[in-house]
DNA sequence: CAGCTGATGTCAGCAACTGTCATCGGGTAC
DNA sequence: GTACCCGATGACAGTTGCTGACATCAGCTG
C-alpha cells in the first residue's frame, strides 16, 4: 500500500485494522508499533497520538460499550431491581456484540494469547463495573449494593462471553448471559 | 548503604522493600528499576532475574495467597456448598492479611495511584479466581457453578478489601467480607 | 586445593514511549 | 484569490523497561 498520502481519512480505523491483522498474523509480541503504523500508512509517532500504548488499539470500542451499559441502566424502568437493571444493560451489550461475532472471536483469540492484553481487558471490565455501579447509585441504589450488583453482573458477563466465544454451535450470547445469571442465583442462594 | 557486598542474603526481600519504599517516596512512574536495584545493593540486571518486570516486585506474596485459598477450599468439610467453601477460603486469607494491615494499606495506596499496577493486581485476582474454580471442580462441583462461585467470591473480596483499606475505624477485614457476602446474597436474590 | 555450580556483574542492544519542533493540508477571512 | 490559521502528521533525539551473551565471584564438594 504505497503512499497513502498524508491526509487519508479514518486514521484510527486504519490503525485498528492493521493492528488486529498483524497481531493475528505474527502475534502481539512480535509485532512492533512501527510495523502497524507502516501498514496503516502512518508513522509510529502518529500511532501514539491516537492510542496511549500498543495495547489500547485493540480496545477502541470499549468507551461506546460503556456508554451503552450506563445508558441502559439509567433508562431501566423504575421498579427494576439493581440486578434487573444490570441484566438489561448486559442484554443490550450482548445484542451489539452478537452482530460482529466473527470480529469478536478473532480479537478474543489475540487477547487470550497474551498476558499484557488480558491485563488491559481486565481493567476495561473493571471500568465497566465502576461505571455500572455509578449508574446504579444515580438511581438511588445504596453504595454497597451498587458495587456488588455491578461486580456480579460483570462476572456473569465474563463467563458468558468466554463460553460464547469458545462454543462450536451458534447459540446467542444473550442465552449464555441468561444461563449464567441463573447459575449465579443458584450458587449464591444456599449460603 | 555502601557496598552491600555481592553475597548479602535475601536479595528478593531487599528488592521488595526498596521498591515499595521508592514507590511511596517518589511514585511508581518516577522510580527507575536502576534506583530500586541500587537501594537494594544490586544491579538492574539482577532485579530482572528475580522479577519479570517492574510491577511484579509488588506482588511477591500472591502465590502464597493462592496456595492458601486453594488449600482451604480443598480441605473444606464435605457437606460445604461451593460458596461456603469459597467463603472459608476468603476468611483464611483475611486472617493472614489482617496481620500486616499497615503494610497492606501502604501497598494498596501505591497501587491505587497507578493504572499499570491496577492492571497487574486485576490479573492476579483473576488468577486467584481461576485457581479457586479449579479447586472447586476438584471437589466435584460442575464447571459453570465453579467459575461463578469463584468469580463471585473474588468480587466480594475486592469490595471488602477496598472498604477495609479505606476505613478510618479498625474493623476487621473478616467483618467486611461477611457483610459483602450478605449484600451479594441480597442483591442476587430478587432477580 | 581444584573444580563445579549458582548467583551476580557487565555490556550491548531492541522496542516502547515521550518531548520538541518542523511541515503540510484544508478551511477561513477579507 | 490570496493570505492566514489551525489541527494533524512527520522527523528526530532521548529515556527507560527489558533481554541475551558472556565474564566473574562466593561457597561447596571431593
Amino acid at each position: 500500500m504505497p503512499d497513502m498520502g498524508r491526509w487519508e481519512p479514518n486514521a484510527r480505523g486504519r490503525l485498528e485494522r492493521a493492528a488486529l491483522e498483524l497481531y493475528i498474523e505474527r502475534g502481539y509480541e512480535r509485532t512492533s508499533v512501527a510495523e502497524i503504523a507502516e501498514r496503516a500508512g502512518l508513522t509510529e509517532r502518529t500511532f501514539f497520538r491516537h492510542y496511549a500504548d500498543k495495547r489500547e488499539v485493540l480496545f477502541g470500542g470499549s468507551s461506546a460499550l460503556q456508554e451503552l451499559l450506563v445508558g441502559t441502566v439509567a433508562r431501566a424502568p423504575e421498579p427494576a431491581t439493581p440486578m434487573e437493571a444490570v441484566a438489561a444493560a448486559l442484554e443490550a451489550a450482548a445484542a451489539v456484540l452478537q452482530e460482529r461475532q466473527e470480529h469478536a472471536r478473532r480479537r478474543q483469540a489475540v487477547i487470550a494469547a497474551n498476558a499484557e492484553l488480558q491485563e488491559r481487558e481486565l481493567i476495561k471490565l473493571a471500568s465497566l463495573s465502576a461505571a455500572l455501579a455509578d449508574a446504579l447509585r444515580q438511581r438511588g441504589v445504596d453504595d454497597s449494593s451498587a458495587s456488588l450488583a455491578a461486580e456480579a453482573g460483570i462476572a456473569v458477563f465474563k463467563i458468558a462471553f468466554r463460553r460464547w466465544t469458545e462454543q462450536a454451535e451458534q447459540k446467542d450470547l444473550s442465552q449464555f448471559i441468561g444461563e449464567s445469571f441463573a447459575g449465579l442465583k443458584a450458587v449464591t442462594a444456599g449460603t
